[in-house]
DNA sequence: CTGAAAGCGCTTACAG
DNA sequence: CTGAAAGCGCTTACAG
């Protein structure tokens, strides 16, 4: 590999003098030698070395984005926006799959350490929560941006208003004349699952309709969990829904399978409405009416902060972007 | 941060003898001052600068990893078996989105070329042959792996015999007693869709049957092109179909929609098979049937060659994962 | 405007 | 078994 001695050499200057014309300091360089050293650098193809570099500016430009799981569809889109404005910004990112695991999320963390990330951004509250425990944040002194809701109230977080929104889409659904509306919940510890789960309650309370047990499905946001737990429903309960607020769309999707394989029609018969709006809902049939939450933006938005953060910008603790009610076919 | 020295000093060694416990050379060391050693890593909480250790080894142990476009449902199982299989092995993975463009492509090889990664595994021909077009791999020393067909000889790839397995999605259609095949490819300059669109060819020649100009309907890939074509199709054609050999299940899940708004039911009325299997496939209504490419372990396989190749080991150039017949709902 | 030299945090031949 | 020293490829205060 050429280093930054060829180039001087062939140019016939310090290497004080070629590292200052890459980093275009203020430090003047008088123009001709300018041209002679840019032009060395093009004919040998120099390109710097980035871990020199590194080693001397205790900086890398690259950061770690901790995500659970790509293959869930909300994700990509988070990674996009990330790396988007990473780019723009002159950053690199390292992806982690977490998949949900202390074990790989613990292993990721050292690796990014190892490698000196400058900042860190963490998508579902339960790497943030692993790495906590480990000490991570005490211990360490890089940036830490979250996407989600941060339960340290120190790390700076990205987020949606879980609450007002799922009730203002059950409140559509009760406009529609729905009062049997069942909903399909998240994880229990998970933070998003419980204020979509509160503002369910919010919306049937302000309309004087009980709030019933009976009526709450317990599931874990997967596709195949939505699909059995309606299938179930449908087999075994007494109570008739009309309508069913699934807390995201993949378990929309597969409920809205379960429907029509029972001969329910959608939304005819049950109308169906989910959350987030990850690109396969509108490639289901009927397309699925959602809450619309900003992902790319979500991910742009966690890596514009985490550059202020390195540029020591003031910042807000708290971005919340807005969510949009979408309806499409399904309600 | 909390550097070597430091150690050596609490451990009251030389810096050389906590680079010998650290790396765990043969070069013995008194297993009392190890554990000393140890204990003083372990208190200070020490993590070795990766940096300041690829600067010596020449080694990053990173690799890149170019997709076209995470978003695309294809990608993430990539995504996936090249990092795990880059975490089993020690590696960490740098994710480059190229979105098809030159630009980009050729800004994040020169970003990938600073941060000296040991490797770049390249998906979608696209960006290989940008590379090519830049002369990257003339210029440079970094090991390449390709996920589908390399059109260097030299550059290994990890791939799927598209014609074979596209001949045999349609003979099973033929089998079905279907003469009027549709298919619906992708874009032109995709050797991928050159493939399966021969495959298509083959198959309808091997059984005496007219390959007909009128019945490949071009597209390029995406879920609106295929939704768009078929629904062009219906309206204007005065061939009817009876089924459809969708050259991947973006499309074949846009041709469904297209069909089912048209009133046709699938299988019934026009059978459809798809080609990849991504997540999707089993998501929709009906499921759909389709060629199982090894998506993720196309992942696994590159980045265990790329490690291969880091170490030295002989490997094949060109290395081909079997296909499978998947036979859902949809024909 | 230009350059010699120290230093970033490691690894490894060399000497003892 | 242990350590002093050179070197990886850069940046930057300091001197001229």
């Amino acid at each position: 590999m050429v280093t930054i001695k060829d180039v001087a050499k062939h140019a016939n200057v310090s290497i004080t003098t070629v590292s200052r014309v890459l980093n275009q300091t203020e430090h003047s360089v008088n123009s001709e030698t300018r041209e002679r050293v840019l032009n060395a650098i093009k004919e040998l193809r120099f390109y710097p070395n980035a871990m020199a570099r590194g080693l001397h500016l205790n900086k890398t430009k690259t950061i770690g984005l901790i995500v659970q799981d790509i293959s869930n569809p909300y994700y990509p889109s988070i990674v996009r926006g990330v790396e988007d404005a990473a780019q723009e910004l002159g950053y690199t990112v390292i992806l982690a799959n977490a998949y949900r695991s202390r074990e790989r999320t613990t292993k990721y963390l050292n690796v990014l350490r190892e490698k000196r990330v400058d900042g860190i951004i963490f998508t579902g509250g339960g790497a943030v929560k692993d790495a906590a425990e480990d000490n991570f944040f005490e211990r360490n002194p890089v940036s830490t941006v979250v996407i989600g809701k941060s339960f340290n109230a120190k790390i700076p977080s990205v987020q949606v208003n879980n609450v007002q929104a799922s009730r203002e889409a059950c409140e559509h659904l009760i406009r529609q004349g729905h009062r049997q509306i069942v909903t399909v919940t998240g994880p229990e510890d998970s933070t998003t699952a419980i204020d979509r789960l509160e503002g369910y309650r919010q919306a049937l309370m302000a309309n004087g309709i009980d709030y019933r047990e009976e009526l709450v499905l317990r599931c874990n946001f997967e596709f195949d969990e939505g699909y059995k737990a309606v299938e179930k429903f449908l087999d075994v309960s007494n109570d008739k829904a009309t309508a069913v607020f699934a807390q995201n769309d993949m378990m929309a999707i597969g409920i809205m399978k379960a429907l029509q394989e029972k001969g329910l029609k959608v939304p005819e018969n049950v109308a169906v409405i989910g959350f987030d709006n990850i690109p396969l809902a509108s490639f289901v049939t009927p397309m699925l009416s959602t809450v619309a939450v900003p992902i790319y933006e979500l991910g742009r938005t966690a890596m514009r902060i985490m550059s202020d953060l390195q540029s020591g910008h003031e910042i807000s603790r708290i971005t919340t972007l807005p969510t949009k009610l979408l309806l499409r076919q399904s309600c």
